[in-house]
RNA sequence: CGCGGGAUAGAGCAGUCCGGAAGCUCGUCGGGCUCAUAACCCGAAGGUCACAGGUUCAAAUCCUGUUCCCGCAACCA
């Protein structure tokens, strides 16, 4: 196959609480196709990081009394952890706050105000004396003049959505203070001038993206509109125009442009062009896929927001992408989020107690790709010990630690294994290629349960005691599916994959490609790769 | 009536675009095997495809209406 540049975005988790399963389920994908695009031989990077700007971490900073910057490094370190324990191989996994990272959107947002996509709006907000500056929704509390309830200003639990009005002397939370609404000016992007283009990416991807991000994004172009630029924050990146010193960028915007910037630093650290992952006119006959890989409630940013910004730059930005957006994780049949139940959905608390492999197994087979998918320990544990442990598991133990057997034999290879093997390969990768993730693990698996059915129709302990060289046979065949097993397993499984060939002694760097076994390794390694919960 | 995704055996899901004998995994029940973490293999039972209409020789699939779950729409991100 020829070489490809494939660009892997990660949705940027944001920094105003520890990270939850929910966000490695809908991100396992980019993991699952990293690692599968650098098997087939493309040049991969899979970029993404900590989105640290907005209200909710200055919010939770001045209630601690401590800086933003001291509450989202307290996340981010978590999200290192979690992400790096659930083994997802990131390029780079950096901050919104780096300087590098700022420096490089205020450039670009200087570009686009100077191309003209940037106008300024006139319009009332609330406005705190004491604090001195205009404050967010979220910064103020108001009576809700429809239930009566007292609610953060940006919506309230019974529905309502307060208008301009509602906020006259609305109660800032910073200072306890009474709000009035004074004259203000936001920075407005000029999204409708992109209509034509956007309208193309949708149509161009028809057969690609999901019915999620198709939808969605057709519904937005259908009534498109500007959308607000900038924010009344000191928390941010600041807006490279005048009048504009004491507001930031909104998030979005800038959490956008971090897959490029990550690029960008990725280019300068290793010694590449970083173009050639994003630009048209750089290595223009090599094909470039850029997947979106997120959660249903970032669809529109990552299919509109950000490809009319790049269009916006006048500078053979590659727009088309391949959208990657799935439904959500439930747990125990609520929204993670809005739980408070006993049962931890902390990413991390799941990583230290369970096997990892396990639980990327489980979220590609049953995770939230085309609707909600809900997720509780029962559900796991049924996973984990009959698909993983069972049928995966045993057929290595059954197989590498047969009675008695220290070294692998050397056998003649069964010709209908060669060719389910192949097939597997194939399969699985078209799979994965579709961005259909369930399907591909559980073709996987299949190739599992076909090495069982194989060994137990060929009955090797009978052959161990009456026709050795048919032992032989039968043993070395299911030896070569585990050894493929360490190739199309790994996107799901990386550990285990990794522990198979230490015990085969495999060659490190797995591809995706039928390989061949030696007889006369030594078996001594082997050990049961999952236990039982 | 704001918009999008979803509702299919006890559980979790595929099938819906392009209508043509209801499938998969797990669980349950029965059988086989004894290499293996009591794992593995074979077989069976179990569903008015959310509900109500309609189109058709034929509907899980197309059309209309209804109910329920999730998300989006606002300076939350």
């Amino acid at each position: 196959m020829t070489k490809r540049n494939v660009t892997i975005c990660v949705s940027w988790p944001y920094a105003n609480n520890n990270l939850h399963i929910g966000y490695i389920a809908s991100s396992l994908s980019g993991d699952i196709l990293a690692r599968y695009h650098r098997m087939v031989g493309d040049d991969v990077i899979m970029v993404s990081g900590t989105d640290s700007h907005g209200t909710k971490p200055v919010l939770k900073a001045k209630k601690e009394g401590v800086t933003p910057k001291d509450i989202v490094d307290r996340y981010h370190k978590n999200f290192i952890e979690a992400l790096d324990k659930f083994n997802f191989s990131f390029d780079k996994f950096s901050i919104t706050y780096d300087e590098y990272h700022k420096q490089k959107c205020m450039d670009i947002f200087k570009k686009l105000y100077d191309n003209g996509y940037l106008y300024e709006k006139q319009l009332r907000r609330p406005y705190c004396e004491k604090c001195g500056k205009f404050v967010a929704d979220t910064e103020i509390e108001i009576t809700c003049p429809e239930c009566g309830r007292r609610t953060k200003a940006d919506n309230c639990d019974c529905g309502h959505v307060p208008t301009e009005a509602d906020l006259e002397g609305a109660t800032c939370l910073v200072c306890g203070g009474k709000t009035s609404q004074k004259q203000d000016k936001v920075l407005v992007f000029k999204l409708t001038a992109f209509k034509d283009v956007l309208t193309k990416l949708v149509k161009d991807n028809e057969n690609v993206w999901r019915a999620n991000s198709l939808n969605e994004t057709k519904k937005y172009l259908a009534d498109l509109r500007d959308r607000d630029f900038s924010r009344d924050l000191d928390w941010g990146v600041k807006i490279p125009v005048e009048g504009y010193e004491n507001k930031v960028v909104w998030v979005w915007w800038e959490a956008l442009l971090g897959y490029l910037t990550d690029t960008m630093k990725l280019g300068e650290e290793k010694g590449f062009d970083w173009r050639k992952f994003w630009k048209t006119d750089v290595e223009p006959n090599v094909k470039k896929i850029i997947y979106m890989v997120h959660a249903k409630d970032n669809i529109v940013f990552h299919s509109m927001f950000l490809p009319a910004m790049l269009e916006g730059l006048h500078d053979n930005f590659v727009i088309n992408n391949t959208m990657v957006s799935a439904e959500y994780l439930m747990a125990n049949n609520a929204k993670i989020s809005k739980s408070s139940s006993g049962t931890s959905h902390e990413a991390l608390d799941w990583a230290n107690n369970y096997n990892t492999d396990s639980l990327r197994y489980h979220f590609a087979a049953n995770g939230p790709e085309t609707k909600d998918a809900n997720f509780t320990f029962e559900l796991f544990q049924t996973a984990n010990n009959t698909e993983v442990v069972n049928k995966f598991g045993n057929l290595i133990n059954r197989t590498l630690k047969f009675k008695g057997l220290e070294t692998l034999p050397s056998g003649k290879l069964d010709e209908t294994i060669k060719a389910e093997v192949e097939k597997t390969y194939d399969e699985v990768a078209k799979f994965i290629e579709n961005i259909e993730f369930k399907k591909a693990s559980e073709r996987a698996m299949e190739l599992v349960s076909f090495a069982n059915k194989y060994y137990d129709e060929n009955k090797p302990w009978v052959l161990a005691k009456e026709n050795i060289e048919e032992f032989n046979n039968v043993i070395y065949s299911c030896a070569y599916v585990i050894a493929n097993l360490s190739n199309i397993f790994e996107p799901f499984m990386p550990n285990a994959s990794a522990k198979l060939r230490e015990f085969l002694n495999l060659n490190k760097t797995p591809e995706w490609k039928p390989i061949s076994i030696e007889g006369g390794i030594k078996l001594d390694k082997v050990e049961p790769l999952f236990s039982r919960i």
